[in-house]
DNA sequence: CATTCAGTCTAAATCGTTCCAGATGGGTAC
DNA sequence: GTACCCATCTGGAACGATTTAGACTGAATG
């Protein structure tokens, strides 16, 4: 705080006014005896000004410790951030868990770097207010899988910039990524019908984002606030209907996270029913791979006792012991095409907002086999 | 004279000049009829404005459609990016893909996100120039195991923001996290040298950034650009010396990433030498899983023929079959104490820089073990 | 000799806010 | 009636840059 004004021209701050610089281009302008405009173009248009007037400038501003251009100042003026911002589900570092979080932003920066934009996180936990929204210096947004109903959401539809949902409800005018949840659940679920599976259990996301961590009844099952739940639990119980069983003996354990310790934990839950299900349907893999740990540690054999499917088809699924059969959906893709999808938007603002709906497959491994005869009924 | 001026009064861009907002604060303040800090209070400082004008004041801004106050326009006149920039080596893209990496950034954002902290991701790939960096707005930076040369961090240095260094040499005045390589590495030779390995191996990290691929000569040995790179190597060399092992005896295998492709590549081609090494040292666990899947191929047992040695202890690591000998690093934790040291920079502007050394340890598993009785001359 | 021109450089407007230092005006205290 | 206060609201000066239009050279052109 001393010396600061061994630059600064004007009065030290006295009231505690705004934090100010310690140098700008006005002082490297004053101090070599040129305007301001032309310390600019030594730094953005080196063809406007002499080379040597130019290195008397740069010169200058080293010697002053100047920081170069004032971002802020900069991109205010300019109208430009040269950056996007992304809010995924849960916490910011939850994404850092989860492979599939993982794997999209591994695609989505691959596209986006490419063109020397930055990548916003931008931390939108339920219980924080949206003002890292509000406040994100960005050129558009990515939103990943989040609640119909989340703050975070609503203040970026706000914000009206270009925005790419992933795994979502397509907002009206914005594009769209992901993968037909329904229909890929169902096909899972009638997997283990075909095998002859008739109680079924099912590992869920949450419903809400109340906390809540046990069995999803009735009114909860109902209105999941997001998309991917919903629709997965539509595909689960359409099958299962489909073939007879009633969806209300059908017990689906919803928990807050989706990784293996929260797999396991519901896969206890269910396993130590009265009447344990022999075929289980986890919304994830890492959930999935839980329940393997689960049914290994309740001295259950997979798939001879229960049978499991997950979702995803991370990489480690299928090193997994046994290996994992799961719905496969394209990870990295989904996020190259909301990188290609959000470029588009940001080089042609007024156009069409595509949708993309990128391939499912059921990848049969070794988790799954058929029900016991005993079981079969 | 219409109702044209609902939104915009200043005549439409008519030379293309700077890129302008649909609606502003001033916009606002002119359709309800108050000025524009009023409105800006409204936003900012509840308790300023009567709860009626407020509510007046946003509904207007809801009507116009007005995005809220513009975020470089605050940032800029507030002095505060409400972000923290990171910036890691290679790619972007390539952060997502190495475990080390997105557990670092797991440590980092669980701090961060706590104080409402969004993380710029900075694309500072070798061939880019240094302006995503100077065009970053934020209040401090980390910059994650770069090369000494690299023009990015001295473009940081240059912006002069609280800045932590995280496993490579700190720049004076700035606070600093990693481990000691140099011990670390040394112990780990310590352990094949100790278990009679006289012929060793070492899969590398790259010395350069000029994409060299294959063994690394005595010259490029000499001054590896990245500190970590460096100090391995040195630990290494110092072990394998203090027994008795000529160093230009052991061939070093560069490869441009860690990733078990690369380190396939690597074992394949110390393993097919003439002389082939006993006991191999990677600088990365994912590098010395790739050697033991190339092992696996030359139809080789590991530890039988050859034993791995990595570093890092990524989770994978306990789970391979045999489970990976490896130094372990607590790579959550150096993200974490990287949050809190920036945290405290930009708290307390003037203070000391801290260093942070984090302990490390060398965990004995399945994938070394005695050299054949043969082999230890 | 007048004209054009390219090369340099400058002045002033602007980007969209926030915040400080009052102004206003009605109510309470004495 | 005067003094004081509190709650509201306003004006205008920052914040630190970029950009457009034009001014000033000296040289080249016709």
């Amino acid at each position: 705080m001393n010396h600061r004004d061994r630059v600064r021209h004007r009065a030290p701050a006295e009231t505690g006014g705004p934090p100010t610089r310690t140098v700008t281009l006005d002082d490297i302008a004053r101090l070599v005896g040129v305007s301001r405009a032309t310390v600019s173009n030594a730094y953005n248009r080196p063809d406007q000004l002499s080379t040597a007037l130019r290195d008397r400038i740069l010169g200058a501003a080293r010697d002053l410790g100047y920081p170069g251009p004032d971002p802020a100042a900069r991109s205010l003026r300019r109208g430009v951030a040269a950056s996007v911002g992304v809010v995924l589900t849960e916490t910011l570092s939850y994404a850092f868990s989860d492979s599939a979080a993982i794997a999209f932003l591994h695609g989505l920066t691959r596209r986006l770097e490419a063109h020397g934009l930055s990548v916003l996180l931008i931390p939108a936990s339920p219980r924080r207010d949206a003002a890292a929204v509000r406040d994100a210096i960005v050129d558009g947004f990515v939103v990943y899988s989040m609640p119909d109903d989340d703050q975070h959401v609503s203040a970026i539809r706000r914000r009206n910039l270009p925005t790419v949902f992933v795994d979502q409800p397509r907002q009206s005018g914005s594009p769209f990524v992901g993968v037909d949840n329904l229909p890929a659940a169902r096909e899972a679920a009638r997997h283990l019908v075909d095998l002859g599976h008739r109680r079924l259990g099912v590992v869920s996301f949450p419903c809400r984002s109340d906390g809540h961590r046990g069995l999803a009844d009735e009114d909860r099952q109902a209105s999941p606030t997001r998309a991917v739940t919903r629709d997965r639990l539509a595909g689960y119980r359409a099958a299962a209907e489909a073939a007879g069983i009633a969806w209300i003996d059908v017990p689906v354990e919803e928990r807050l996270r989706s990784d293996a310790a929260e797999g396991f934990d519901a896969g206890i839950a269910l396993l130590t029913r009265p009447d344990p299900p022999t075929g289980i349907l986890a919304m994830s893999d890492h959930l999935a791979l839980g329940v393997i740990d689960a049914a290994d540690h309740l001295g259950l054999d997979v798939p001879g006792d229960v049978s499991v499917v997950g979702f995803d088809d991370i990489p480690r699924a299928a090193r997994w012991d046994p290996p994992l059969t799961t719905v496969q959906q394209p990870l990295t893709e989904r996020g190259e095409v909301a990188g290609d999808l959000l470029l588009e938007a940001l080089q042609h603002p007024g156009s069409e907002a595509p949708t993309r709906v990128l391939p499912t497959a059921l990848v049969l491994r070794g988790s799954t086999a058929l029900a016991r005869t005993s079981d079969r009924r």
